[in-house]
DNA sequence: ATGATATGTGTAACCGGTTACATATGAGGT
DNA sequence: ACCTCATATGTAACCGGTTACACATATCAT
């Protein structure tokens, strides 16, 4: 590989000539320019961004730290990142935390140790260590942390839960169960405390309806099952998720009932999977490719120390009316 | 940050030793070992993998080059060379194509930049530059390129295509139609030929019946709905991918007709997905967990110059029965 | 006693960039 | 004519590690 210096002695100039033109910095005169150009152009240099590294800190990758891309959730997440990194000249290098703490802290140390610029995190139960927040930018994503100081992208989960319910009302359901996710996950809490709030001022809230299934496909389609054998009066579900939904959706199959006809069913994301199954899946979208977009956005405004307009983002989910619920009575 | 200066100042030895104790390499006595371990202790070093990687020219990161993070199929891939190139301490950076070849030589040209260490990539068009191979560790997946020395790492899918096949003739179906990949993509191409070749060997093949549906779910669902209406007589399909015959279900329940009494459906490739719907999918499944993890270890070999037992793995795909078949009849 | 070898440690060059500082020249203002 | 400032370029230190080499001492065989 060249080198600076052997650019330099085939231009014939200096190493901080070279570096000058490579950087746009500085006096370069344009006759000596050229000359370098064609230096590099006829040693076919590139710099090593390691050393560049070195002595400016910064290696224009970030981390991206997500419980599972194997979650149909993150991958479009992880894309939207990925692309509007890639317009502003970083690189993602991708982490698998299994939403486990001490994988969260081994991948967090790994990438500080690699001087890493920032970091985007969709965390549960990650301990706010304010320390770590002076000493490198980071934003929450999706699931965020309880702390003032820490940017963070979410959607609407609470509202957006409440939107569900009442439309699952508003169609004529009378007993409507909720698919919860994990308690140790916020945004799973906040959506059933939009659906408890909903059902509450309706004066019908049962909290036997309340099913934990863990943001888990299969154990979804496990407790959908059971539930419905419990209790032949449901005739509505709101899923914590779409893979909940999707899930819910194989046990009522399973169980001979038809949706939406005798069961509706309502998720939560609004991933692409939800359109590709039959019938095609009702849900609360948020809008995750913008979610992540904005994160990477704001991530680097973060490292690039561009003051930022605010520090929490609240995405609006919306409902998309599909197949899965009954249309409304006019 | 502390450096290996402030640790060697601080336990009054030179940086060599200290460096010395860092990589367990050379002599160094006991005591001053214990006297630097406490330095790095108080002083709460780490090495900086940057400074390391200037003259190692070993930076332990990784590039994963895939088409889109975004299809089901990869993030299996990318989970599994996440975990094991965890174990040997590599990192990921993650690249989405879009089976573009200038963007895959864009980012092949950044990731150099970058001293990278390695490169697994699942292209289709890749180019072959055998200078590119003399100068980087790279291992494609998936879908390989048309060379001896690039080692790769693929499923069998002419053998698998058969199999599929001859599955759904031996169940009964007279008039199997193909849903074929993009004609660019070889592992597609492959697919067809093993279909081709089962059915010639029958005597019932029908060139009508092979559809191009470019490995999209939205396309094969299309293509499927136009092929129902055109031809009632069929009551199979092999689709070259899950994703298509999950698109090509949709087109079957929304005609009306019964899955698996009226069409059978096969994919391949075993995605996750497939058994998250409902009817469950029966496919021809890769092991892709075993191939992205196979890929991953060959990689490391390569950049560890441990020399390699063979250069071209093919990993069998079976035949996975779920419920888009009929059963065997016995 | 002597040379060979194992053990223990420090100095300084090196990896490949960036940049503070020094130096030189020419143009413009007074 | 002299000062100031913009333009143009080079030298060398620095970023934070690794490592070749030098040097010193201890151990052991002959």
């Amino acid at each position: 590989m060249a080198t600076i210096r052997s650019v330099a002695k085939l231009a014939g100039v200096s190493v901080a000539t070279v570096s000058r033109v490579l950087n746009q910095r500085g006096y370069v005169h344009i006759e000596t320019e050229k000359k370098v150009l064609k230096a590099i152009k006829e040693l076919n240099y590139t710099p090593s961004i390691v050393a560049r590294s070195l002595n400016n800190k910064k290696t224009n990758t970030i981390g991206l730290i997500l419980p599972d891309i194997t979650n149909p959730f993150f991958p479009e997440l992880a894309r939207a990142i990925e692309d509007v990194m890639q317009i502003y000249g970083y690189t993602v290098v991708l982490c698998n935390s299994d939403g486990s703490v001490e994988k969260e802290q081994e991948y967090i140390d790994i990438l500080k140790q690699k001087y890493i610029d920032g970091i985007i995190i969709s965390t549960s139960n990650f301990v706010i260590d304010q320390e770590l927040f002076s000493q490198i930018p980071i934003v929450t994503l999706d699931r965020h942390v309880t702390s003032e100081k820490i940017p963070s992208v979410e959607g609407g989960n609470y509202e957006g839960a409440k939107l569900a319910t009442e439309f699952l009302l508003s169609t004529g359901c009378k007993h409507i169960a909720h698919l919860q996710g994990p308690e140790t996950i916020r945004n799973a809490r906040e959506r059933r405390d939009g659906y408890i709030d909903v059902l509450k001022a309706k004066g019908c809230f049962d909290g036997n309806l309340i099913v934990a299934a863990d943001y888990d496909i299969k154990k979804a389609t496990k407790v959908t099952f059971e539930l419905l054998e419990r209790d032949s009066s449901i005739d509505g579900i709101f899923a914590g998720n779409d893979l909940m939904a999707i899930g819910a959706l194989k046990a009522i199959q399973m169980h001979g009932l038809r949706v939406p006809d005798d069961i509706s069913v309502i998720g939560f994301d609004g991933i692409a999977l939800g359109e590709m199954i039959y019938p095609e899946l009702t849900t609360i979208a948020q809008p995750i490719y913008d979610m992540g977009a904005i994160a990477a956005r704001i991530l680097v405004k973060l490292i690039e120390e561009v003051p930022l307009e605010s520090t929490h983002h609240k995405l609006d989910a919306q409902l998309v009316e599909r197949r899965t619920t009954r249309r409304l009575s006019t």
